[in-house]
DNA sequence: ACGCTAACGCACGCTGCCGTCCGCCTCACT
DNA sequence: AGTGAGGCGGACGGCAGCGTGCGTTAGCGT
């Protein structure tokens, strides 16, 4: 027993440990804004159970959403490998709104910046590098508007997560009908009137830990 | 003294009155994510005293905003007035959102609907209805898109209420293009591919209070 | 000048969430 | 079956915001 290995966990811990993401990801859906506490009940499990599997809230998000990031880079991948490329991007804006529109948490996970969740930062990194590829080559075909900046991306994905609605239907119907309009305006056209200053967008500061304005 | 007024306020809560508001429409400018203790203190004033002037939330938002509203329908008003209708609604859609970008708060009273607050409401409505008629002229003079409706306008600002930025001037300037690329979006075009099914938005619950999920 | 009453603010009790300590339980290995 | 360490959950102290009761202060009308 000399070597110290990161110890597997044990049975029960383990089934804990899904029951917990599980929770998660179903409390998350409609926002970051969850006491840890709901999350742990919603599991069957105590507030010291949670905590001992997951110290911060950032940890638990960052582990709920891997799976969404996950289809994330499929997606990104996906319209990179269109052979037209602005159907390629066409189909990331698309998916991406359609993504955010099913699970409020992981928009709010994405525009957030985690400082200590690397793989997440790292994802988004990659994600952003092949859209602006996309882009370029949109561009090139003349498909897409050549003002179109990357930022403009950014600009369009927070865009769509300030549209709420009651159900998870009309949800995901205006997302849609978002991501339509959003593509219309990015389409080259003969008449486009210029586009105001570009904007560097800096991502939003943390995830929300209930009693705390700012 | 008889007749029963709803008595003017004594000169130095009136003055409290008017420092409250001010405090408030300065604390909400970034969000209505604001204790109320924080408002009064800013307004040098015991809580007591700000409870007394505004029982609830809802009451000090919708005063705090009025002048925004006012400002708001001015806008509409302009809009209306303008010979060319195009132009006439893409001021409206710019001015919104200009006016959305200054003020976070008002955003989110804006799209908020107070069960009590019936001025607002009505202008609110008025607004909806103008902005309405107006798109009807612009589909008619052929420049605005046929499978535009009224929904779209709350589509794009409650979109535009999404948008965060670090520093206010960043802020704006991030609106602005969000604005004209919403613009491009609603200009009529000969290559227009069908936008997706119309969306009904109901407006959102009601006003943060602290400490409650949602 | 005086008194009445509106207006004020301190301070209280309540609620909800946070994160942790600690004694008991149970899995897993022999 | 025995045992010990890893895992569990109840309970606690702390903090922040809420809304109000009550004794004091100061405008305003006579």
């Amino acid at each position: 027993m000399t070597d110290r290995l990161p110890h597997a966990l044990r049975s029960d811990a383990l089934d804990n440990r899904e029951r917990i993401l599980e929770a998660a990801r179903a409390l998350f859906a409609e926002g970051l804004d969850v006491p840890m506490r709901e999350v742990a009940r919603r599991a069957g499990v105590a507030p010291a159970t949670l905590y001992r599997r997951f110290p911060t809230k950032e940890m638990l998000v960052t582990e709920a959403f891997a799976e969404q990031m996950h289809a994330c880079r499929a997606v990104v991948d996906e319209g990179l490998a269109d052979p037209d490329p602005w159907h390629g991007f066409c189909l990331v804006i698309e998916k991406m709104c359609e993504l955010q529109a099913h699970d409020r948490g992981f928009t709010a996970a994405l525009i957030s910046t985690f400082p200590n969740a690397v793989d997440f930062e790292a994802r988004r990194e990659y994600a952003l590098t092949a859209i602006d590829e996309l882009a370029r080559r949109a561009k090139e075909a003349g498909r897409l508007r050549p003002d179109f900046v990357l930022d403009d991306v950014l600009l369009v994905l927070m865009a769509n997560s300030g549209i709420h609605a009651a159900s998870p239907t009309t949800q995901v119907t205006a997302s849609r009908r978002f991501a339509a309009l959003a593509i219309s305006a990015f389409q080259a056209s003969p008449d486009v009137p210029p586009l105001p200053p570009v904007v560097r967008l800096a991502p939003q500061a943390s995830v929300p830990k209930r009693n705390q304005p700012g």
